[in-house]
RNA sequence: GGUCCGAUGGCGGAGUGGUGACGUAACGGACUGCAAAUCCGUGCACCCGGGUUCGAUUCCCGGUCGGACCUCCA
């Protein structure tokens, strides 16, 4: 098998992927931050990496990976939509935590091995806090405790930034308590009424950055082969976490490769939920759209390169999809090996848009059972269609009708059936129907 | 202002120092009662200007345009 070759953030270059421990591979993925509806650009990584997930289990073996993507259930903009609603914030994160798991499995995504939630992990974070402290690169300061970035020189090479222009940029916020402007928060104080937990520097609430530290530490180990993400977490906060991480650690870093994906954009600007064009998944769903089509045009393009969304995107992936199941559907052999050409193309850098190619070719080529293991692999094969009695008594009634050369009729019963969205196809071998 | 990325056919999107993926759309044909599906065939591109080279879409330099990050954001 060729090499698994990864881009690594860090480095900036496609490497040779070689876990510390084969038989122990572990990925973190950051999750969502659960307060409000999840759109197809949140998707993204969720997808992308569930497709690394399944290609280094191809590789490693099904047991051999350990997945973890978390889910931040305390933050600001939490407290906000509770206050709003005036519920308590776990009224808020089951909620939209539901939405997500809900429609990232309408999307393919198999849930991941842990799903670390960060409430469940203070004690955790402050306990890395305090060591933290100890080792003299943290401060507490007027209830808030908050990293030195100048204790740890190679805050900056993850992201490619010098502290200097950082600083010099200065939107970073600027509060008196603070060392230098880049020092970031590790834990915070809580007014009475806000969410808190008690500790040493009094009642408070974790910063953003620290649970994933505490949280991969716990459940996955202190030094992980792949950290994942969008690629806006790179600054600042995978650059925070890596420092945190590696400083609680007596310096061993937090994850050895570091992949981030590129943004959707609709239209002119990327899609984010502050400019408020997104497109969100159950909307999409509602529209028809499957939750194949809608993976298989995340994956149309390569994960780090932007991807433009529009119906037209949809309108043409579905078509490719519809070719491919149709394919699958008319032939009853089993999925056999993934064919070498879609490993290969995924095994570089997961190369999806080129397994797409590969996939494609295989139906030139009749393969049905690299096809359909190859659509297993990337999480494409559609649920099993249940049937439907009274459509297939329309069929069978149209099919009689051909039989007699009644075509009024026949034609009367398809053009029936087409209004409900179920398109027939005649062959040799009989009629078949599928929906649209 | 700083850092970084991109520019390929009507559209999406890989890739490569020389024979120009793949999908979708378009056109022609086969098949079909007519369709649908399928199959066969055809046409269509590498931002601009220099440089390196026998040869550049691919490498280098410059430019233009677009985008991202530096602040919550996948």
């Amino acid at each position: 098998m060729t090499d698994l070759r990864l881009y690594n953030t860090l480095t900036r270059s496609k490497q040779v992927f070689v876990p510390a421990e084969p038989a122990r591979v572990t990925m973190y993925v950051c999750g969502p931050t659960v307060y409000g509806r999840a759109h197809i650009g949140n998707a993204r990584p969720a997808v992308v990496f569930d497709v690394l997930r399944r290609v280094l289990r191809h590789r490693y073996g099904a047991g051999a990976v350990v997945y973890a993507r978390n889910i931040t259930d305390i933050d600001d903009k939490i407290i906000t939509a509770a206050d709003a609603e005036g519920v308590p914030i776990d009224t808020i994160t089951q909620r939209f935590e539901d939405h997500y798991l809900a429609d990232m499995g309408a999307l393919g995504v198999e849930p991941p091995d842990h799903a670390p939630h960060a409430t469940a992990y203070v004690a955790q974070m402050v306990a890395m806090i305090d060591e933290l402290v100890a080792r003299g690169v943290a401060y507490a300061a007027e209830g808030h405790v908050l990293f030195d970035v100048a204790a740890f020189p190679d805050y900056g090479k993850l992201s490619g930034r010098r502290l200097d222009e950082m600083i010099a940029g200065a939107r970073v916020e600027v509060a008196p308590y603070k060392k230098s402007p880049a020092d970031f928060v590790l834990w915070k104080p809580s007014w009475p009424e806000q969410p808190g937990w008690d500790s040493p520097w009094g009642r408070g609430r974790p910063g953003w950055h620290i649970e994933c530290s505490a949280m991969i530490r716990e459940v996955l180990g202190e030094t992980i082969d792949i950290h994942g993400g969008g690629l806006d977490l790179i600054f600042p906060h995978h650059e925070n976490e890596a420092a945190q991480s590696a400083c609680a650690h007596g310096g061993a870093p937090l994850a050895r490769v570091w992949m981030h994906n590129g943004f959707l954009s609709m239209g002119a600007d990327k899609m984010s939920k502050s400019l408020g064009n997104v497109a969100l998944i159950d909307e999409l769903l509602a529209a028809g759209w499957s939750g194949e089509v809608l993976r298989l045009a995340l994956l149309s393009a390569h994960y780090r390169q932007p991807l433009e969304w529009s119906d037209a995107l949809l309108t043409q992936t579905k078509a490719t999809l519809d070719r491919w199941q149709g394919f699958l559907r008319r032939s009853d052999v089993a999925a056999g090996e993934v064919p070498e050409r879609v490993i290969a193309a995924l095994s570089d850098d997961l190369n999806t848009p080129d397994a797409v190619a590969a996939i494609a070719r295989l139906s030139r080529l009749d393969d049905v059972a690299g096809m359909r293991a190859a659509m297993g692999l990337l999480g494409l094969l559609e649920p099993e269609g249940e049937g439907d009695a009274a459509i297939d008594a329309a069929v069978a009634a149209r099919v009689a009708a051909r039989a007699r050369k009644d075509f009024a009729e026949s034609d009367r019963i398809r053009d029936g059936l087409a209004a409900q969205g179920v398109v027939l196809e005649d062959s040799p071998s009989g009629t078949t129907w599928r929906r649209v």
